[in-house]
DNA sequence: CGCCTATTTGGCTATATTGCCAACCATGCA
DNA sequence: TGCATGGTTGGCAATATAGCCAAATAGGCG
């Protein structure tokens, strides 16, 4: 049967697999992770010192950017150190700065 | 005091400020509804028969992408038209999309 | 092997998000 | 004014997320 939310539902699972990605990405601990990677490589146990948190909650939350396909990980010796996959996330930030500066523009009416 | 997890401290508000707006896309019918604006403004009814939802959610997830910053609306006659505010919203998913191409990659290694 | 360090996983509680229904508000029009 | 249409808001139940502790796993090294 054809209905009016035919084309919501024949996108519905590629938007699935969007959100999944678009999910990975808020959460500040994790938006933190993806630019301190945008440096370079980092272990875990780096990460978790500059984020403060405990080591389970930083492992937790990077097996959700790698469940998501946005870092790797290299374990070497007794360390893991994780990457950035994806290089153009740099951009992807660009535009939620845009989102930023329109609202504090806005404020400012 | 000083400790390592300073960093992630100083740029806290700025983390969840922008946490906000990747929030309000991290979801398929939120997503949806930002490509059908991408094509020009919408009353609440037309995206409610596309989207296939109570016309109550389709209004709070509007709600949602209003206060993330990324829609803006107008009422006109007994309609609310809703349009995007920001226009690099397409640029920012091809990043996205990036993401899923690479999965796909690694998947048939 | 036994122990230490680095990391992951399980489990639990606290909190946030989602989606529906019902009630309410605004506009247009007879 | 009364009623229909379009939209928002409140409230609730179901589900998903986050973060901690404790337990398990893996590598390195004496």
């Amino acid at each position: 049967m054809q209905t009016t939310a035919d084309t919501f539902q024949q996108q519905k699972s590629h938007l699935l697999a969007r959100t999944r990605v678009i999910k990975a990405l808020a959460h500040p601990t994790r938006l933190f992770i993806v630019e301190e990677l945008e440096k370079g490589e980092r272990c875990v146990c780096d990460l978790t010192a500059m984020v403060g948190a405990d080591i389970s909650t930083v492992s937790k939350h990077l097996s959700v950017l790698r469940q998501a396909g946005i870092v790797e990980d290299d374990k070497r010796g007794n360390q893991v150190f994780y990457r950035l996959k994806v290089s153009c996330i740099l951009n992807f930030f660009g535009c939620v700065e845009s989102v930023l500066n329109s609202q504090r523009n806005e404020a400012l009416k």
